[in-house]
DNA sequence: CTGTTAGCGCGTTCAA
DNA sequence: TTGAACGCGCTAACAG
């Protein structure tokens, strides 16, 4: 005997029978004005609240969407949330968040835990697992928006055969602007750091790099490529000061994430060197800490909020139209000039 | 007719009844070696899981739980939400998260949201709405953990009125350490720049701070008690700007949060300061971005993890053992020392 | 030890 | 326009 107000209690109290007062509520079915009327006041007197779950149960439909991440507390991701969360509500959807690290089994957990729960839809991040496993994993038909770093050729053809939708952001604009502007200020000699070989967005990003340098008539120089360990500040910082220790080193360095970057500030820092005279220094993400160094990062907009209603919208549009076309949407980056290069 | 694996459908393949093959998988009730490995196999084969919400809708338990915070995007909160996932996680939980942006009307409409779901505890920062309303809101015997700013003298009582947990920090001791600090290198003249007038962490942070300087027999003088605007760097840099420029200006400005004393740094930047020469700064929380600007800010550490895993734990016991009596987990902060005081 | 029945709270038949 | 009956998938209570 719980003494949460349920249906039936409206029903009596207004005279109905349950199912009129569900049909009166929801809309569903016409119902003389007079019962609305009388349902409606009863509704407010007991101060009733449907129960989702029920509901949930019966319509096969639960208006919950499942948030699939490495770890919220990144720098980066709970923007992106705040995004998404608004952006659902507005349709009267929730959202369960999840944590993988980017380790395949946990992922595994998380998305069947997900599915036991009957979620609307899921996005998540692609870390570890291929498109494919969790498309698996979700089952076929599950509404699914990839997260994904970066927008590659292939996607078109990917998004179809997975039945899926996929947001990611376009890095090769902001990497264009940030190459170009160093070259404008005469700066022809670029490194860049990337995270750790194999990983995707360090990867996708590095090949930019190359891609923009060869377009601007510069020469790569593989000697000042490093691979940091991680996308941390301290591996960053390791990864500078073994390019800063080196005699020959670039005059600005390019780094596949923002906490890179300000781990090569530090590396500078502690080798004497002067940002951006002695170093000029480009991270990427625009992070809110980039702000807040010394100097200001210049740095490449990684769009979060921007990359959160297009997961959001995405995922609404397919559950409410699931045969409009599988969609790749990449926003694109662009440079922010503050005061490292 | 849902692709779904059900009970019914391993009931059927393991030739037992739905009740036994619930029984067999779950182990509420004995169940003969013989059958429970039949009700395995077939549930393995078919690679069964169960639905949650119709377990939820029958056990009236869903093991969800709601995590309603002022704004995920903010920097303290995603360490703690990261904090309680962990927690509850192993307890086969999982979280809704709400943002309320302090807004009472948003807080009263995301927690009958909550409510509706059936949550089987809720988490909730206070902000606008008095822990009263909350409870009034949630309903009388809904697991209730407040996440309050500080700890204050008269919440023993209260949480045995509310029936609500509660965590906070005791920032007594970090704000003391913080005065001694300052005092014991001969700087005795400290402002303080606290957030929006009647806003509760910085008025509970002045408060300790006029405690500590009455400890340390330092006089405080109240034209350098400055209000910020808000919690945002911008509005410390306003609010540091107008303490700047009088002509008798502190040697030291302790601040209510980290944001609000980056934008102190940045003030003291324009005013062609030093820091911490001319200037000492110390800051609240320990955000990361603290270890990232230059000088590294010394800050009084707000455990955010440490809160977030004693939000779990004491919601997780009072799910499981409702009759404990209501607690209130005040932990201590402390000062760590980096460069800027 | 196992099966049958019933019901969690809702929405949707189908019949009046 | 309304009501009675049923079922979403699961499990507690009651028989056997």
């Amino acid at each position: 005997m719980s003494l949460e107000v349920v249906l039936k209690d409206v029903a009596l109290l207004s005279g109905v029978s349950p199912a009129t007062a569900s049909n009166a509520l929801s809309g569903t079915r016409p119902v003389s004005e007079k019962t609305r009327q009388r349902v409606f006041a009863a509704a407010e007197e007991l101060n009733y609240r449907p129960n989702l779950v029920a509901r949930g149960l019966r319509r096969q439909e639960t208006r919950t969407i499942a948030l699939l991440v490495a770890d919220i507390a990144n720098p980066y991701y709970p923007a992106v949330a705040r995004a998404i969360h608004d952006r659902i509500g507005s349709h009267g959807y929730v959202s369960f968040i999840g944590n993988t690290d980017g380790d395949p089994d946990t992922e595994v957990r998380v998305l069947e835990e997900m599915r036991s729960r009957s979620v609307d839809g899921v996005i998540m991040s692609t870390m570890a697992l291929s498109p494919e496993r969790i498309r698996n994993v979700v089952g076929p038909t599950t509404p699914l928006v990839l997260l994904t770093g970066e927008w590659v050729e292939s996607s078109g053809h990917e998004v179809r055969r997975l039945r899926a939708d996929e947001v990611g952001t376009d890095d090769a604009p902001g990497i264009r602007e940030a190459v170009e502007h160093l070259h404008s200020q005469g700066i022809s000699e670029i490194g860049f750091i990337s995270g750790p070989a194999g990983s995707v967005p360090g990867a996708g990003r590095l090949q930019r790099f190359r891609d923009a340098m060869a377009e601007a008539g510069l020469h790569v120089n593989s000697a000042w490529i490093e691979n940091a360990d991680g996308y941390t500040l301290e591996t960053g910082y390791d990864a500078a000061d073994r390019l800063l220790s080196r005699p020959d080193r670039p005059a600005a360095i390019m780094c596949a994430n923002d906490l890179i970057a300000i781990g090569v500030l530090e590396a500078a820092r502690d080798n004497r060197l002067t940002v951006p005279a002695d170093l000029a220094v480009i991270g990427f993400d625009d992070i809110p800490t980039a702000k807040h160094v010394s100097p200001r990062l210049t740095t490449i907009i990684n769009p979060a909020t921007l990359v959160g209603y297009a997961c959001a919208d995405a995922l609404m549009r397919r559950i409410e139209l699931p045969d409009t076309p599988f969609e790749h949407t990449a926003l694109a980056t662009h440079l922010v000039v503050r005061g490292t290069a």
